[in-house]
DNA sequence: GTCCCGTCAGACAACGTTGTCATGTAGAAG
DNA sequence: CTTCTACATGACAACGTTGTCTGACGGGAC
């Protein structure tokens, strides 16, 4: 293994000019600085993570945490992450945190408090619900790790976050069904405390109020974001006389879902019930019919996260960007969604 | 931060002790042990991950690499391999190296040597295609990395390896097609030059011949595991006059895609047309209709893959197991299957 | 000519742990 | 009673890097 001493005896300088080289750092005269870039150059050589990290007390490594790693949402985010992570030199580590149950904050202190003692991460990507807790944020941001949020606002100066505007998206998903002549609309939520949850059902509500349309209670049924309960709120929604002629799930998975509730009770989509679902996940296109529905960056999330926490710790030089992001996102046009009888 | 400096002086013994405690090591007294492992608690200590990984030359890192992240396949053996991870007190870093290209094996060193470098992972885990090259795997040996293999027999005697047999279960997919009648049976291969392509293949011809019926190249078709090749392959199986009445795809994924391909020729199953998938993946019990299909237990590819490891670099002390180990599969029976016409 | 300051480079210590070696003790074997 | 061995403990150095400090040099202001 080559060592810095290896590069400062070939490059005929001392360790420590090397490590301002290799570190950028200024007073290093450019004649030299080339010397030994090159020495480092013909040598291999590359700094050992293990001893840089000790002595500096940064980790070069960005944690994603979620509560499940087998959503295509968080891998897609994770995807994203590695991107720049492998880019920028950066290691992704992944850690999982099931069934936070009635106090999340103190589930998360528990969990990460010991590993931040051995080896802290630089920054930490927190995808929904986590990003919605504030206080974890809070907690982190105290400890002395950068956080980025994902999908959710942050309330924090200090905390990063970057998203796409959820209310718009459910308005244009639910103008789209109004446009088609529904009138009559279900709704199936998702996880409750997540803002998502909230802005997607207000989008709806919204695009209802504006067409003078009548916001029946009995038209919305709750939902967890995953097949399964789609599959329940679907059943639900359809199997009976004064079923809606269209049905919002708020992501993909539950729309899949209430596909199959639709074979179940001899109902087939987009002839018998419009369906739209949300995110544009791998599913929405592996559907029959294929789903429309609204596409998240969810990869662009990931890259765009990680690149502003590597800019905070490396002590972004420009202006302090504004903390909260928000994406484009795009209506997908797919078969779905039909006229209303 | 509290050190081991600090544990030594609250326990009022010398820090190699406490290391020797912290590390199980023998030759410490009970009564010292415990005096030491209770300062320890008392203090919350927690050794730092970078001096000791400076010092021991080990890293208390497990990488999975693959060539892709957004597969359900490579997603669950990621959720088996952290949760032995977390538990083990291990790191788990995830890579991906696309397109590798006519040389993989150059194009994983041109990758993967810097990071040796840096940060050597105690462990890799290979997933297909990578576990399929052996260069791969014996050039990581070589460089003093413990590797494990998922999905494909190892070759290497240093090199771990776990799966299914996927010959005996592709015999069963097969088997069960035969006995509902069906004596035309369309496949469609996965990725070439993997293992698991081969012997799933080898399980269908081979059930053909143990029933006396014609191997019909023509009822063949190239694929790639994911989806759009699956509806690729569906369509030219299905569009013609004299076609199968059964089809078996390589994967899930695929065979999800020959279910759309059925429905754009207007062709439902298992009305028209029975159809088995491979993996259990989460689309299967997404479709509609739901996927008949062999599960393989890939969270526990990822788990014994993980601890096999693990107990590599701790010094086995037990008996050397068989590098090649076989897990159970089993045939999940949904709705997609029918009785020939 | 003197003083000061900015630039540039190196010597040295320090980060927190583990490997190596030396030393001490107690019990068994001779 | 001596010698040997196995067990127990500690002192010290080392891992490869970066932070701190010191010093040399050159140029501009007085």
């Amino acid at each position: 293994m080559t060592t810095m001493l290896d590069v400062a005896q070939r490059a005929g300088v001392s360790v420590k000019t090397v490590s301002r080289v290799i570190n950028n750092e200024p007073y290093v005269q450019d004649a030299l600085r080339e010397r030994v870039k090159t020495a480092a150059r013909d040598l291999g050589y590359v700094p050992s993570a293990s001893a840089r990290s000790l002595r500096s007390r940064r980790s070069y490594q960005i944690q994603l945490i979620s509560h499940i790693m087998t959503t295509p949402y968080v891998h897609a985010i994770q995807a994203g992450a590695m991107q720049t992570c492998q880019a920028e030199g950066y290691q992704l580590l992944v850690a999982v945190l099931p069934d936070c149950g009635d106090d999340p904050v103190d589930a998360f202190r528990q969990r990460f408090e010991p590993q931040l003692a051995t080896k802290k991460p630089d920054g930490v990507i927190l995808v929904p619900p986590f990003a919605d807790i504030d206080g974890i944020g809070a907690w982190l941001t105290q400890q002395g790790v950068a956080v980025a949020k994902i999908g959710a606002q942050s309330t924090l100066d200090s905390v990063f976050s970057v998203r796409i505007d959820e209310f718009a998206a459910a308005r244009d998903l639910t103008s789209l069904l109004v446009e088609h002549g529904h009138r009559r609309i279900g709704f199936i939520r998702g996880r409750e405390n997540e803002s998502a949850t909230e802005e997607r059902f207000r989008g709806y509500r919204s695009v209802l109020g504006d067409h003078g349309l009548p916001f029946e209670e009995g038209l919305v049924t709750p939902g967890t974001f995953d097949f399964a309960s789609g599959v329940e709120g679907g059943v639900r929604l359809l199997d009976r006389a004064d079923r809606p002629t269209a049905v919002f799930a708020s992501n993909d998975d539950m729309a899949a879902g209430v596909i199959v509730a639709g074979h179940r009770l001899g109902l087939v989509a987009p002839r018998d019930f419009s369906i739209v679902g949300f995110d544009d996940s791998a599913i929405a296109e592996k559907t029959w019919p294929a789903l429309t529905t609204v596409r998240q960056p969810v990869l662009a999330f990931g890259t765009v996260a990680t690149t502003e926490l590597i800019r905070t710790f490396e002590g972004a030089p420009g202006a302090s960007e504004p903390p909260n992001r928000i994406l484009d996102h795009c209506l997908v046009l797919r078969d779905s969604v039909s006229a209303a009888p």
